[in-house]
DNA sequence: TCAATATATTTTGAATAGCTAACTAATTTA
DNA sequence: TAAATTAGTTAGCTATTCAAAATATATTGA
């Protein structure tokens, strides 16, 4: 087989197990995939406003708006509304949501990042890069595909992701 | 950063791409994304019962069947009752569907595979057995978190990898 | 200043997806 | 052959997602 069409491959295996790694966590949990996205999102950044929110995981305001209602109905995140500026709304995790994010979430990753520390750093190195090289085929290819979006927005989130 | 770390971001910036890229096929075929999926499943094993699909798609039987009940409603795929066993419904692509699948969805791989082969020969194999570390990884932590499926499934499903 | 415009979010209405539980029909087993 | 199992569908519910319209606040130009 094609060395590409094996890297094919091998990434829906990885996307399909991380999917299934989300469902679990969100039976453990009690919360649903988006609902969650939105908290390790939420945790990542500490506060958002829902456009911001929206922007970043690529949904309408109008979907955020509505997981958001259930979220807070849950008392895992709460709103306020900007001080300055009245039409902003702020969304940060509670201590209740905090403290769910504690839990199964990162134990998932904490057994992979115990595997990944198993290998030796050369090989550690290996996959890094080789990811690297994935995520910019990916994300050129994203790019090709979709000249539309304006560069400040695409330029507002290569910002976000270097921050990290 | 930890290696580790940098392999967890690259990891979801991977997912987040081919996600977006599935939502672009999804707005340029008028198919949703777990619709195409579906259909992408159906192409790589030419036919399978509605519940070899549910269980290839870690998804209930109940959720197959309404997927299918659009797709069948669109003429995208067909069902046919089993003849030995009449309990069976197999399910295939249509010609119409076959069609589809020849354009949007294909060419955005077919851009993946050409920034691929691009590279060296030595960092195609370098790529792929990176990808090979994190799909075991994943797929070992999947197992650690749910030791509770039967064995045949298991190795049915591995079957189903190897055939490939 | 104040009317028009822009920005931020919510509401509404509709389609889809996903689940569980209950059901029908066909096959296997005891 | 009666009971149990297997394959799929149906029904009912909640959640996700979008587009379009509504609401509220901010900014700007005459």
């Amino acid at each position: 087989m094609e060395n590409s069409q094996k890297a094919l491959v091998l990434l829906r295996q990885i996307i399909r197990s991380t999917d299934m790694q989300d469902k679990e966590i969100s039976r453990g949990t009690g919360v649903t995939p988006p609902q969650l996205m939105v908290m390790q999102t939420l945790r990542e950044h500490t506060q958002l406003t829902s456009g911001e929110l929206a922007k970043e995981m690529v949904l309408t305001q109008a979907t955020i708006t509505s997981i958001l209602d259930r979220l807070e109905k849950k008392e895992l995140v709460a709103r306020e509304r900007g001080k300055e500026d009245k039409r902003k709304v702020w969304v940060s995790l509670t201590d209740k949501g905090t403290e769910l994010m504690k839990g199964a979430p990162t134990t998932q990753q904490d057994i992979f990042v115990r595997s990944f520390e198993d290998m030796q750093n050369w090989e550690q190195s290996m996959v890094v890069s080789s990811l690297e090289r994935i995520a910019f085929m990916l994300n050129a290819q994203h790019l090709d595909a979709a000249p539309l979006l304006d560069i400040g927005e695409l330029d507002r989130n290569q910002q976000e992701y270097a921050k990290k």
